[in-house]
Formats: structure tokens, C-alpha cells, sequence
DNA sequence: TTGTAGGCGTTATCAC
DNA sequence: GTGATAACGCCTACAA
């Protein structure tokens, strides 16, 4: 059942039921009701959404290519909240939401990439050769990094994990503060960083950022960045994250930190969790402090300390920029110094 | 730049280039290697999906159609793994996911209906028209529920619900067990059921063969079930649930239920924050049970007693089934009792 | 207010 | 192995 196929039952033009459909205005009200009735009582669904974005060349489609699987992207707190803002804006504005994974099969993220009217870019990029790839004059929209060219959302990594460590470090006098990162090293590493180590440009990972920061606080408190042990991991779960710290909660007392700086709630919760376990005191053994404010660390106790990131609000941001309906250029986000227990 | 430019430029015909990017066998691979290292030089990109789509009649797109909103959607526990299983599926089998809602503006719903391959639908339906909107011949298969003429994939939740009861009222006699039910009334409802409310039929809720397990449990165990109290939440999330936990947790000791069987596990894990906050002991003054069994109820102290439901594996099958790549008929998975100290 | 016709970018069926 | 051509279903000037 077709346009046309309706158009010949009802002895009108294609062009009145398009416009039936697309147009009230352009048709007598008496003339509209008899085609939407007939059309439901012959089975006729409305305009086939295929064809339809073949002629205009939009499809009120927007991709979110996540540059993690989509099934990690799926259950962290971070971009599935990230993902539930963008939606949020979408369906408000009458588009939909393609998920796209960088990591999937490079065919068909490109096959699909064309059927959407923009897209969205969050985290990591791992290759330029995927940018080649997408329609050229697409509009497209950065999520904790920069596509040259289009305009990103940011949050102010930085500042926020000099303050965090900033608190940390005033609060009590630490002798053993440490790092624990996510994705910095171009190689995957879950484990001790090592001179050895080369670490990815801050281009392309906003771990560089956050890292800048709480070095930035070390120094103020008169620690020598370069002897500040660093680790780790690949992956913000639980599953990838329990050997690296069982790593260096098992470090001998007079080794193991007293204030593990993590790049996430998730490593952070994993820590808390794991040093519970061993009977560690927090914070008098060892200080916690994360980056997210995810509610898994706040609904508990003692509560984490951390920075919140409204990722909510930047996915809503960036579904208006990519709908247009902001300003197009880069913006940065604030956070929320959140003080729980774990580092008072 | 489309094919035909290109074939124009090359000095070939339009189904050549075709066919050098979708039947590498209807060419010369010479002639391929050319076509394509001139395609990318001059910049086009591969087929349009959009005309590809209009003149196949598959886009490689599967649409989920979840009942709750995006953003409740992919911040629960329970769907974000189901759509993660969905998509690991989709994505090796060269599909992308688009996600919709039940709740969204009808309108964009049923125009990006003829746009997808075939449909998943997740949990409650609300609306009957709705499936009237999509196309007549689209795969559908439909997960926690029932459509007529559609395979469908549940939980056995009867079964699942009666060993969770069964084994709580078995562990220690209880005086005073409830039920905290999600969804079961007909019109709005957070707090207590009284028998004005009228309940949703089993075939829109599988709330419904929960609580019959439930009931079944606690007939065997000497209890008139019409004299269980039961409560119920329209949402499961902490801010819903918080309220009306809240109001059964503060009853005097002597009304306060022993043992409160959940629906989910959301519902069970606001309860414990709730009852550790008062000082209740967990399992002495108050057993907790609930349905899903998600890590968050699994990685903390007292661990939930819980029914595990495998969302992944439920995701990974509907995907599966949709594609066609398992047998048209509908399908129960199983669930696993997991005992934890809420309800030892 | 309604109808006509061209084309959106492909792919499939044929010929050659 | 390669090329012409006809759909796919719709939208939208433009004409009536």
C-alpha cells in the first residue's frame, strides 16, 4: 500500500495525499479527514519513511557513535545518563536515536552513518579514517574531545581535578598519594605505569586533562609530579579494574598509598570496595576520591568524594547544538566538588 | 558526489560502480581496485544509505521500541543490559540499533517505523493502536509480553517468584510478610493497594505472574494472600521508590512487615538503604527479596537475595530471533536463585 | 484547491 | 565483464 496506490483508490493526486499528510494547510479540512480515514481503513501507514528521507535528504534520524562498545556504553552510569540526555532532546524535537560504536564493523558504521542528518561524537576518537568516512558536510558535534572544525562540549576537567586533589591534599597531610587512570597509555596497560610508558596526547583522551590537574595540585603542595606512582586501566569496570587495585591495596603498608586519586567513581568505588575487604580504614588508611558523581556513590556509605559531572546535561547540550538550536560553537561545562566520606 | 557522478567521471556506468562496492564478483578485480581508489580520492563515500534503503527495502536498521522513556530506559540496570545484549547481537550481524520509545510523540514513532528492518518491543505495552501504526509485515518479537501473531521472549516469572517466597517463608517463620509490587495497578498508584484498585490484567504486566508466584508460595505456607498487604511503585527508581518504602519502613514495630518481597531489585536495594538508615538489622528485624538480580545488589554487604534474570542473554536472543537466526517460536528463559544475606 | 511531472541515488534485470 | 534502463515511494515546483 502506497501513496500512489491511495491516490488512485480515492481518484485524487499523489500530491493531496502527500500534502494530507505533510501539509494541512495546503487542503480543505473536509477533503484531509476523508483521506487519513480512508487511508487508516485501507491500511495505508503514512508516508514511508525510506522514500521520504530519499527525497528531502533528512531523515530526523541522529547518530551517537560511542567510541566504546555499545554494550559497555550501555551500563556505565557515565554515557548511558550522557545518552539518556541526548534522547531526552530528540525525541522532544521529533528525531531519533541511532547507536553507532566506533569499535563496531567500520562497513557498516559507514553504511548507516549516511542515513543519519548528524551525529554526535562522544569520547576517544580512535581513528581519523572514520572521519573520512562520514558525509562530508555533516554536522557533527565533539564530546570530550575536539574534531577540528565542528564544535565540542567539554567539562572542565582540569580545574576540577585540581580542586578534588586541592581538598585532598589540605584536608590531611598525605605521604602517599597516587593516580590511578583510565586509558592514558598508548598501549593498553592494566597496571603500574612505567617510564617506559608513552602516553596518548591530550587530543585525544581527557584522562591528560584530568591528570594536568591533579599534578598541578601536587606541585602546589610541594610533591615531585614525576615520583607520584601511576596505574592503569583500560576499561572503567569492575571486572578490568579489581586486578590493578587488588595490585596496589596488597602493596606492603609502608608502599601503599594513602590517597588514591582515580580518574572515575567506578575505579574508586572498585577501590573502596576491594580495601573494605582488606580491613583498610577509610579515609584514615586510605583517602578515595573519584570523578562522574554517579548515584552508586552516592547512595552508600561513606559516600565518595568526587567531582560531578552533569552528564545529562551535556548530552542535552549536544543534542541541541547538533539540532541547531545552540549557538555553534565549543562549550565548556562546570562541576560540582562533591565531598563524601571517603576523602573528608 | 553521488555514484552516478562518479561513474560519469570514471567513464563507466552507474552499475559497475555498484557493484564494485556491493559484488565484488561481478567485476574485474583491476577494474574494482581502481574504481574504489578513485572513489576515495574523489571523495564519495560509498552508496547513499538512504536511496540504498528506498531501493532494497532494508536499511539494516532494527528499531526497539522500549515502554518506559529513553531516559529511565537506559539508566536501569535491567533494559541498559537488555538493549546492550541487543546491540552486541546487531552489530556483528552488520545491524544498527535505533531506540524508540512507547512514550514518545506518536507521530515520530510511527515515521521512523517504516524505516527499521523488524522490531523489538520491551516490557509493557501501553497502546493497541500502536501496533496498528507499524508496518503490516514487519518482524516484530516482543519481549515481557504478549502480541498476538508475534513470537515472544519472557522470564519464568511465576516459577522464579514462588522459589524466591518459598525459600524466604521456608528460611524463618515469618508473622507479617508484603509485597511491593511495580506496576500493578491500573491507574497510577505509589503506595498502599487498597482493594478499590483495580489491577492490570497479566497480559500487560508481567507483575502480574510474579505476584501469582508469590501468592502460590505464601498459600503453601498457611497465609491467606487477600490479606497480604501490598504496595505498590509506578517507577523504579530510588526518587519513586524512596516515599513508599519510607511510609512501610515507619510503621510501628508491631504493623511493620518481617519480610518485604520486591519486584526488582531497585525496589529491594532502596528498602535496605531505608531500613540500615533506621537502625532495622538486616535479615533479624527485616528479610528483603528481589527480582533481577544487578550487580549493584551483588557487589555490597548484606548481598541481595535475589532472582537472577540473564537481561544480556534476553537481549542477545530477541536480536537473534529478529534477524532470523533462531526459530520463529517464542521462548522462555530461565532464572537462578541467588541467595544473599537479605534473605539467607 | 488540486493535478502533473521530474528527480532524489540506488540496485536489479537485462541485453551486449 | 560491462552498460543501459526501469523501478523503489515520495516531495514539490509549477501549472491549471
Amino acid at each position: 500500500m502506497t501513496l500512489k496506490d491511495l491516490a488512485r483508490e480515492l481518484g485524487v493526486s499523489t500530491a493531496t495525499i502527500s500534502n494530507a499528510f505533510n501539509r494541512p494547510d495546503q487542503l480543505s479540512p473536509n477533503l484531509r479527514e476523508r483521506i487519513l480515514a480512508e487511508a487508516k481503513r485501507l491500511g495505508f501507514r503514512g508516508p514511508d519513511a525510506k522514500a521520504r528521507s530519499l527525497r528531502t535528504g533528512r531523515s530526523r534520524i541522529i547518530a551517537v557513535i560511542l567510541a566504546e562498545s555499545l554494550t559497555y556504553s550501555l551500563n556505565d552510569a557515565v554515557s548511558s545518563e550522557f545518552l539518556s540526555g541526548v534522547a531526552e532532546v530528540l525525541d522532544t524535537q521529533g528525531h531519533t536515536l541511532l547507536l553507532l560504536s566506533a569499535r563496531q564493523a567500520k562497513c557498516q558504521l559507514v553504511d548507516s552513518a549516511s542515513m543519519a542528518d548528524g551525529f554526535i561524537v562522544y569520547g576517544l576518537m580512535p581513528s581519523e579514517e572514520l572521519f573520512d568516512s562520514l558525509p562530508l558536510n555533516a554536522s557533527l558535534v565533539a564530546v570530550d574531545f575536539n574534531v577540528s572544525g565542528h564544535p565540542s562540549v567539554h567539562v572542565d576537567n582540569e580545574p576540577a581535578c585540581f580542586e578534588i586533589a586541592d581538598h585532598a591534599l589540605t584536608a590531611t597531610p598525605r605521604k602517599r598519594p597516587a593516580i590511578v587512570n583510565l586509558r592514558l597509555t598508548r598501549e593498553p596497560c592494566n597496571g603500574r605505569i612505567d617510564p617506559k610508558h608513552t602516553l596518548l596526547p591530550a587530543e585525544l583522551t581527557i584522562t591528560r586533562s584530568r591528570l594536568a590537574g591533579f599534578h598541578r595540585a601536587l606541585e602546589k603542595h610541594g610533591f615531585d609530579t614525576d615520583r607520584i606512582p601511576m596505574w592503569n586501566v583500560e576499561e572503567n569496570t569492575f571486572q578490568v579494574c579489581e586486578p590493578v587495585l587488588e595490585e596496589i591495596l596488597d602493596l606492603p603498608d609502608d608502599e601503599r598509598p594513602d590517597l588514591l586519586l582515580c580518574m572515575s567513581d567506578r575505579i574508586a568505588l572498585t577501590a573502596l570496595t576491594l580495601a573494605e575487604q582488606r580491613g583498610l580504614r577509610i579515609p584514615e588508611d586510605l583517602c578515595l576520591t573519584g570523578f562522574d558523581g554517579i548515584a552508586e556513590g552516592q547512595y552508600r556509605a561513606p559516600r565518595l568524594t568526587t567531582a560531578r559531572q552533569e552528564s545529562g546535561d551535556k548530552g542535552r547540550l549536544a543534542a541541541r547544538m547538533i539540532l541547531g538550536l545552540e549557538p555553534g560553537h565549543s562549550r565548556l561545562l562546570g562541576t560540582e566538588l562533591m565531598l563524601g566520606e571517603t576523602c573528608p
